[in-house]
DNA sequence: TAGTGGTCTAGACCACGGC
DNA sequence: CCGTGGTCTAGACCACTAC
């Protein structure tokens, strides 16, 4: 019997409850395919309502840790949490996330007209301009992709002053504008490295490289910046966790 | 004033009202960054408690559709919902998703001693056979990627009676043995198409593929299948949505 | 029948944002 | 200050599973 919980003091308790019960799944105190306690008596041990109980479990099984059927009970899955799933991760965040060091090189930066997809994909107006980014992406100093992101310069007007080249452009989006950046779409290709790439990631000419071109949007939906990446074929992979999925709530249609 | 709420007919409350509001936002009854009327006025003027409200909502606000801001309301993103997220597919419901018809051609069906990746990954014992099937995959006789799938025999023992060419293998496996697929973990790469793979795929020698390595689990855990598929590059491509994450459950140990 | 998870109620109080 | 969403309670009933 640990800790009591903490009742007023920040953490709500659902989120209190959820840690202690991954806690306890982690250090091999329940099985996988093991059952879990009932709702009801984790309820009455922590002395808390049942509905507090659920909230931490429901959480627990969307991220893959539990799993419940209805007249059995919860049970443990034995899925290996250290894969992750993915999210909107800046290059930055991406490195440091298994452990290497980011920076980049600016290779320009500049004002400009932008391209028809660029404005399609901003939903820019005729005579928008654009901030034009271009840079090659380090891990602990091994070329790894070419980027260049596209940015309104109505959406953030003195980003040329403010932008530093070894820091977050995210951060910088988030600290001076107010920008936060909630979903990210992605579209991932194939394709050879041209010669300027072949240089530039220091890869023989015609190696397999991926193509990503991304729109990230802040929560309300408007898009904030369209990015074109170049990554080198061998030296980075994409890994994934998918899950089943739920019904769609979209009507028919929508259905092409 | 819509349709009133059916109570005690199959569907939850808390579904039909997220259907409900889903409809609404997809009609224009409400615009991109605008508020919802609050949950209390939803509650009371659909006679629900606030806590289905709350339930229809969250699961609106997880697919992106909208976003709560505590002290301020709920509002109505402008994300385009045609792009769904990525999910645990099969080929063929994958093939479907976008249109197209997908079948198969048999390259060769045998049960056979695992390699060393496929041992570990389906957590095999030494001396335990699979069955490995490996196909062409085709979408309107098109080639598009060759896969080379791993189930352990004993998990399906009689799957070489009842596998149809034509049906989708995950389909068997639950029809057959219950067998139901909860999550699949993937790593992607880049390659190029080697001659065996170019004939099969149709494609140029030295093309750019895809190189996907997927394993897949049931609820509990228990891997069942594990495959590796080449994807030709020039007639597949990958989209994806990602969120901004949570914070991890995850404890400090595990960060490496 | 007993025990489980799933849904739902009618409140309560808190944290936060804007006025 | 008020209105908002976020958390929480102490129950209730239903649906499903197992015995």
């Amino acid at each position: 019997m640990p800790l009591p919980l903490h009742r007023g003091n920040g953490l709500p308790l659902y989120q209190q409850i959820q840690q202690r019960l991954a806690d306890q799944i982690q250090a091999g105190v329940f099985k996988p395919s093991e059952p879990l306690p009932s709702i009801q008596k984790i309820a009455a041990q922590m002395g808390v309502s049942q509905m507090t109980v659920r909230q931490a479990i429901k959480s627990l099984c969307e991220i893959g840790m539990l799993y419940s059927r209805q007249g059995k009970g919860t049970f443990i899955s034995g899925i290996k949490l250290e894969k992750e799933f993915r999210h909107v991760l800046s290059f930055s965040e991406e490195a440091r996330a298994h452990g290497a060091t980011p920076h980049s090189r600016l290779l320009s930066f500049s004002i400009q007209k932008p391209s028809e997809e660029t404005r399609a994909a901003l939903a820019l107006a005729d005579g928008d301009r654009v901030f034009r980014l271009h840079r090659v992406r380090y891990e602990d100093s091994l070329p790894i992709s070419i980027e260049c992101s596209c940015l309104a310069v109505s959406a953030c007007p003195d980003l040329m002053e403010i932008f530093d080249p070894d820091t977050s452009l995210y951060e910088r989006l988030a600290d001076h504008y107010g920008i936060q950046l909630a979903i990210t779409e992605e579209v991932i290709e194939v394709g050879k490295a041209n010669m300027e790439e072949a240089r530039l990631l220091q890869v023989p000419r015609q190696s397999p490289v991926f193509l990503f071109t991304r729109v990230s949007f802040r929560e309300d939906g408007r898009p904030v910046e369209h990015v074109k990446s170049t990554y080198r074929g061998d030296r980075y992979k994409i890994v994934n966790r998918l899950m089943r999925t739920r019904r769609s709530v979209l009507g028919a249609s929508h259905i092409l």
